[in-house]
DNA sequence: GTCTATAATTTGATAGAC
DNA sequence: GTCTATCAAATTATAGAC
């Protein structure tokens, strides 16, 4: 993976979180790397497959960092609620995957199948650890539920505030 | 308000819940109710005037739906889970606000306070029946996150299973 | 109120030179 | 790999006839 290519899929996350998949252009990426639009063609041929790119990777270094945080000791939940609240801190902006979830009977199958991933893989990871489904579904639920009020409300204390009850 | 205005507040307001604010056209609206674009710009001058309506619109109607279900015996917080159950199987989508909300950094002023309307009157209105504000974040972000991972499951169950702690 | 017509801009995507 | 140039289509919005 070439750095334009890394820089092109930070630009296209950082878009996607500000206004979902219907709110940026190749020339907005384009712009954002300094490069031309049609080289940002070259490394991802379609929109549908650069953000399904995008939702990978955001997949992958999300699960990782909870993964990180159980290794330090934290329990499950406070691991993901640890990790929700860094993307909100370090971007000031809603999770990836719950903006393009927002619209999912939108998406392109490509797309879509990443960001049902994100869930699928959050939800099983949360009951290998002995959770009920359905708390493994509340609690990630919540998390996403919370990150889009701090985002409407423009208040970083709301996510907090409707995490603190899950431990 | 004509007929012709609702009709369009209603293509409008599906379309929105399905694609967000910037997943939808005047001319897809037109389509819709069967006039020409031109003829939704006399009814809705600007997209942002048009996706404010809608807002208001939904958050009244959605704050009496709460209001009807309290009145027929109902706790506040089965009220306000009847009411986004009720979103949810008449339309099979997203909440609009929850929609809207999910690009809140992209969206117009206007809109945006609209859409920051329904969370504020949500969270007053859960606190006005003793709970904490605490409490009141997390059974409004439970709700709108539940309904969030059964749109991109596209599993109904999925919101129940994730809100039946709640009440 | 609705229409036709159109302006001005933006969009995703491609061809081909270097 | 990146560029210039371009295409065909779609976008929000307006002017003016009826």
């Amino acid at each position: 993976m070439s750095d334009t290519a890394q820089a092109i899929l930070n630009a296209a996350e950082e878009r996607i979180r500000q206004a979902g998949y219907n709110g940026f252009s190749f020339r907005d990426i384009a712009a954002d790397t300094g490069v031309k639009s049609s080289s940002v063609h070259y490394h991802f041929p379609t929109k549908e497959k650069l953000a399904a790119a995008v939702a990978r990777r955001y997949t992958d270094r999300f699960m990782a960092a909870v993964e990180d945080h159980i290794t330090a000791g934290d329990d499950v939940t406070s691991a993901w609620r640890r990790a929700f609240g860094e993307a909100l801190d370090r971007d000031g902006r809603m999770c990836l995957c719950g903006a393009l979830a927002a619209t999912a009977h939108d998406l392109a199958d490509e797309v879509r199948q990443e960001v049902k991933r994100f869930f699928v893989l959050g939800i099983d990871r949360l009951m290998a650890t002995g959770c009920s489904r359905d708390a493994a579904i509340r609690i990630l639920a919540t998390l996403e539920g919370a990150m889009l009020t701090a985002t409407v409300l423009d208040d970083r204390s709301a996510f907090d505030s409707g995490t603190t009850a899950l431990g």
